[in-house]
DNA sequence: CGAAAATTTGATCGAAGTCAATCATTGTGG
DNA sequence: CCACAATGATTGACTTCGATCAAATTTTCG
């Protein structure tokens, strides 16, 4: 996939941008091509980049007592970064992995903030992503406060149709803040009556 | 309390604003003070404010199935607003409730955009305050999703230590997404052994 | 094909919820 | 300024959802 199909997308998605502003984006940007299972942030690291999903799908995940927690999942058209680390310039508490064979356009911290002061357009897309990514959290929260193991499946469903045929249960379960094995009784129409 | 006083708490507390900036914000502001208990944002009203609480404290809550939940608290220095009704210009999903008699700054939606576009020093508050709120969340989710009642509750303490002598203890509970019941009993000593 | 990984199924346990009653505190009107 | 509602908090008995531990089964892939 080439840079620029990728950009278009980023902008029917997102907001259009001028063709300066694309053209800055564009020397700004590296494309990676990457198999499966590929470790593109490690916890512990200075994570200053972000990435745009142009295919595959990735989640952040950390290990809280050994345990591999999901915190988020990315697939196409998303961003995906680790925030505090990407945000606050404090070494990395999360990892990210891409799940199946992806391309993500990767941008730099730097970068981005130059291109916001830069171009308007730019400032308005990296804030409606902020701000998009704080109010599907605060959904989260309601979610996973209130919400019995069932619901809190059926609702992830609802977002991401398809998230079961493309990512491991292992996975959906602890982004869940379930257990593998609840997920799975849950899963089978015999357990619910 | 004055307006010139409160701002210089939002530039102690955030950052400093030049001798215009702060002119323009004067006046686009709004003392009110107000006594415990008022409601300042009902659900279904299209709340374009944002409130800075100068002194005082207060909470946003929703109501599910009936029952109220609190959803953030606020104290003094910190921002309250309906963040889908805010952002996303909906319908609030949230009510806004003052917990003691407080004197809060009142800026409209329409005043912070213009404040924004016009100084960077502005812009840079607005962008730290949605980005502090984005990682406040994501460390919300995971003590919500893989701490006990004790450990939330002791984890609220840390980072609101006084918050039992000011909010009463349904409220808390809810925000903690344990029943009164429980908080309860995880306070009394005796039941921890 | 066979080993490793992923998922399902079963049995048991425990933290926190629910329902209900009691106790404590606050505040208002007579 | 007391009395007595009203609100807030505690305690008790019981239940339940989902966790844990363990084993079996299915799927994936070299």
């Amino acid at each position: 996939m080439e840079i620029e199909k990728i950009i278009k997308n980023i902008e029917t998605n997102y907001l259009a941008l001028t063709n300066e502003c694309r053209k800055d984006l564009q020397n700004a940007s590296r494309i990676l091509s990457l198999d499966k299972d590929t470790v593109i942030v490690k916890e512990g690291q200075f994570a200053h980049k972000v990435y745009f999903i142009a295919e595959g799908s990735a989640r952040s995940y950390y290990l809280k007592d050994g345990r591999d927690i999901t915190d988020w999942f990315a697939f196409e058209n998303d961003f995906i970064c680790s925030v505090n680390s990407f945000f606050l310039n404090t070494p990395s508490s999360l990892f990210i992995e891409v799940l199946e064979p992806s391309v993500l356009l990767e941008i730099s911290r730097e970068n981005v903030n130059l291109l916001s002061d830069k171009y308007t357009e730019f400032d308005r897309i990296s804030k409606l992503i902020v701000t998009n990514t704080m109010l599907r959290l605060q959904e989260r929260i309601v979610s996973i406060q209130f919400e019995t193991a069932l619901q809190k499946y059926e609702n992830l469903l609802k977002t991401m149709p398809d998230i079961t045929q493309r990512v491991n249960l292992t996975h959906i379960a602890s982004f869940l803040g379930i257990t593998l094995e609840t997920l799975s009784r849950i899963r089978n129409p015999k357990n619910r009556i």
